[in-house]
DNA sequence: TTGAAAGCGTTACCAC
DNA sequence: GTGGTAACGCTTTCAA
């Protein structure tokens, strides 16, 4: 190791002295302009590896005025569906050679100081997963003319988004229970105002009450195992006669707190109750939850996503849009799926 | 809403234009430089606030030679520990106000433009939580002396880190198990290579057979749910005479996985088989895991690998440094607290 | 094919 | 107190 003081990084201008070339040159010589000779690019490029040159991609965007940069706005974590979001985009990004300016994460609000990062930083695009609608970074896009781009939730005033088709799932799983000859159903609701949890909700109610069904109940859930634990323990602690015999979690997580809730009071599940869930989250899948559930389509959704964030980066003035794709189910044991007496 | 075709950002220039002032007054005034004047400030603020002026952060960063950025690199996201870990990542970087860009998350190797992205974004300082022994991204920082900070790993040859004392968490749950009178042990260990699995299961190791008990079991694990479910399948089959009769896995996750697949197999946690776990991730904790534990101090783990960033970003010669800080034991339902026939 | 110079937005230094 | 000017590292005209 050599023990330089002050290990002078190399730019574009040293380099260009001790070639005895113009800076011009070296930075076309850098990016394979053609119009630079094979000699003096080779010799250039030699002397870039020998001097361990990086270039500088913060000035480099003072010029060219794009950051290369996208802000990530992250939901809740305590929900794992949004980390396994977060691995998506992170690849996906990075395949696309863009940058991640990891700007929030969790439930709370995001700090005004975060928000202004946003636009200090010059952040070419935006990208929100949070399923709160009361989302600060999405304002702060729409003010300043920021590309933004909603992953798993509605754009309500501006932006676009990509979300999975929440209201079939809904009715998708209304539909499974019912055929399985299930009669009193209910659903454990999400965070009020979260449009998700709206959306699925309104689908199963809407396909229940089309069927001639009374209404299901609704359980006020949230984002948690914790919430969906809270709300299999007052499912269980209902008469027999007013249980319900079948339970819709608005998302995965919380079918999993209320199986938890629901064994622990010594119901058996599916045997009593069946539970079904939506996100299609890994752990959703395993001992001993297989959960039934409708999984999104999460790496499609971030593909999407990110295409349509570099068409309104590129600039064309397209307008905004909302693409909904649509989640396929999966059958597991969390539920009865065929009537009594059928199987 | 206006319909301006190009909503030009104001600058520094553009407001001090039409305050009519210099460009360095504007920027003095708006750092809150006590040598401008009360009105020449007051009138350049009111201009920016109407300007919708936004300072820009990647020039400022060309001139002072920091970027306020660093680098964030995460671990597998299959282990909820580390969306935990990000989470508080996160929350104290803004409270420091500093930005993180994501290069990174998950058990794939960095990708190369990745890696090269962290010199060309000039990031201050670099924060990696990957538990892998081998990290691109640590030696791509030592090479070119970007301060880094392990968390949740030890430095095998530069830079600083911040860890639980995983030796001392193995040695407190061997000592636990024993003295409730478990004498045949196991242990599901980590990804190979691993330091933090290592370090655990030596700790573990080493004080059973400082009890003069025959060695543990060593079962191959990994960093998933799914390697504790087989190592668990694995247990569950071996004939009832040599089975051990308590079992730690080198993280909550695993001795989760390991849980449903002893229970799968019809054995009863903890009355067949005692299990605990490390790291005191939220879900170990709620039913029907209930999981005797190991919590590491991630908030004061976080707290510490910022400040350690903070000292050598603020360019003082500190020498690297580890840090371990010791974990804390939960005890819950998940292992048999007493030797049979005390209670 | 290459060079010189201007400019991106900000801050720092030196005058006044 | 405030104004000029240079500088950060890069790209991009416009000339040659």
């Amino acid at each position: 190791m050599e023990d330089m003081p002050h290990p002078v990084r190399a730019t574009v201008a040293s380099l260009a002295r001790r070639a005895g070339v113009a800076a011009s040159t070296v930075s076309r010589a850098l990016r394979d302009d053609p119009r630079i000779s094979p000699e003096v690019r080779a010799r250039i490029a030699a002397l870039a590896a020998e001097a361990g040159y990086t270039p500088n991609a913060l000035a480099r965007t003072l010029v060219s005025g794009r950051s290369g940069l996208i802000g990530l706005v992250l939901g809740p974590m305590d929900n794992p569906f949004y980390a396994e979001m977060m691995q998506q985009i992170v690849s996906q990004a990075a395949a696309r050679g863009w940058r991640l300016l990891l700007l929030h994460a969790g439930d709370g609000p995001m700090e005004e100081a975060t928000a202004a990062a946003l636009l200090q930083y010059r952040v070419d695009g935006c990208l929100i997963t949070s399923a709160g609608l009361s989302s600060r970074a999405a304002s702060v896009c729409a003010e300043n003319r920021v590309p933004l781009v909603m992953v798993n939730r509605v754009a309500r005033e501006h932006g676009s988004a990509v979300s999975c088709d929440n209201l079939a799932a809904g009715e998708t799983l209304a539909e499974l229970l019912m055929q399985a000859g299930h009669r009193r159903l209910a659903v454990i609701t999400g965070n009020p105002g979260t449009s998700t949890g709206l959306e699925r909700t309104e689908g199963f109610v809407r396909r229940v009450l089309a069927a001639g069904l009374p209404a299901p109940l609704l359980l006020p859930g949230g984002a948690s195992h914790a919430a969906g634990y809270a709300a299999g323990q007052s499912m269980a602690a209902l008469p027999a006669g007013e249980r319900p015999d079948a339970v819709m979690g608005v998302s995965d997580i919380l079918a999993m707190g209320a199986m938890d809730a629901l064994r622990g009071a010594g119901l058996s599940v599916p045997g009593d109750v069946s539970v079904v869930g939506i996100d299609g989250i890994a752990a959703a899948g395993r001992v001993p939850y297989r959960l039934t559930t409708v999984a999104q389509p999460l790496e499609a959704m971030i593909a999407r996503g990110l295409d349509m964030l570099l068409a309104r980066i590129g600039g064309a003035q397209v307008p905004d849009e909302v693409v909904l794709l649509r989640g396929s189910l999966i059958r597991r044991a969390s539920a009865r799926l065929v009537a009594p007496g059928q199987g």
